[in-house]
DNA sequence: GCAGCAATTGAACAGGTGTTCAATAGTTGC
DNA sequence: GCAACTATTGAACACCTGTTCAATTGCTGC
């Protein structure tokens, strides 16, 4: 009944990366309402059921769009950690510096990062990309600042908490770039990300706290 | 042709406003796709035609629900602020416990705050609420801040960048509460910002800063 | 070369969306 | 009591959504 014209045959993996890439682009562009079946599917020049053969629903596409995201910009701030130098000081540095760096603070992230939060209520899914993502990356934040405890040799604290803050700082402080680019510059960021870290090298944050 | 049972006729401040918080509770329920023309009506107990005679677009009608949400949070927080004494330190932390506080990081407040998000790209309505709340907030934790800095006589430091930098940690702690409410508590959450406070205590945010 | 398998198609379906507008009906002023 | 005004209605419109499924095709093993 169908008259298709250039069938192009692919390797299922081959053609799940490429619908998951258009999923990506459509996200950027325009958000949730923007990478629904059709316009993916328009974007890479695939027919609409396709993307029901190769992903059980609409939702395991967003959500395995959501997983490569992740991984991505934990990769650009681990390297930005890397590329810093031995100094865990300075790593810490780096990797906010990386978190917070061109392409990662821009609309179109925003747009995706709000699409998975939209999703993160109603599919479990998502939800469980999310927790293995956040965990992963708190746990180098983690890391980076016990070895900093270590070398410099200051007061013990909270490692837990002073991750969380960190953290939290770090998302804080990027959303509002994104929101309006205008509030403050990627330096004054870092710069109070450093002064939090500051903070915890004079002991601020000791695990005895009395205030 | 229609044949109205009981016709409710209503002030448009009235009607204005009943059907503001019907748009609320549909937010809280079920985010920007929960708050459609059709379902806020139908909560308000009113036709569907009857929200463009009061308000121009849907548009309008999210705007002015943020606008009168972001009033409430800020009166939540600032009324726990005064509460909390005369001491601005004690203030500071009672602010922080206020917009932390059960009732604001829920799921429903995240889903309301999403909506505003995903929208804050789309219409510039939505962008001029936010951008006035947000400078709002901003200005009462720095008048909080020099009080501080009057009061205990500490060093001077940036007023400015330490008010972003405690609202975004703030902004970031309340994420991450909507998002994984198993992370930390509520008292973490007010100890971590109590901890960046004592760090602008003692000096380690100061104007000349150097790394 | 041909059979079997699976990647791909697109029409069809049932349902949703925001906006428009003639018709209806309460309310107010005279 | 009646006219003018306007709050309110709901059907109609054009368009979008995710999912399904028979039909079509390209590839692989034999």
């Amino acid at each position: 009944m169908q008259t298709p014209r250039t069938q192009q045959r692919q390797t299922p993996d081959t053609r799940r990366k490429s619908l998951i890439d258009a999923t990506i682009a459509c996200l950027k562009s325009g958000g949730l309402e923007a990478a629904s079946v059709r316009k993916v599917s328009a974007r890479a020049g695939v027919s609409v059921g396709l993307i029901n053969h190769h992903f059980s629903n609409h939702e395991a596409l967003i959500a395995a769009a959501y997983a490569e995201i992740a991984e991505a910009l934990f990769a650009v701030s681990w390297d930005a950690a890397q590329a810093a130098g031995n100094n865990p000081r300075d790593q810490l540095r780096g990797f906010v510096r990386g978190a917070l760096s061109l392409g990662t603070t821009d609309t179109e992230s925003l747009k995706i990062w709000i699409a998975f939060w939209t999703m993160n209520e109603r599919s479990a899914l998502i939800k469980q990309v999310h927790d293995e993502s956040n965990r992963e990356h708190r746990k180098k934040i983690e890391h980076l600042l016990q070895r900093l405890q270590q070398e410099r040799g200051v007061k013990a604290f909270d490692m837990r908490l002073a991750a969380i803050g960190l953290s939290a700082m770090l998302d804080g402080l990027w959303l509002e770039m994104c929101l309006d680019p205008h509030t403050f510059s990627v330096d004054e960021a870092v710069q109070m990300c450093d002064s939090w870290i500051e903070g915890i090298c004079r002991g601020t944050f000791q695990v005895t706290s009395d205030a």
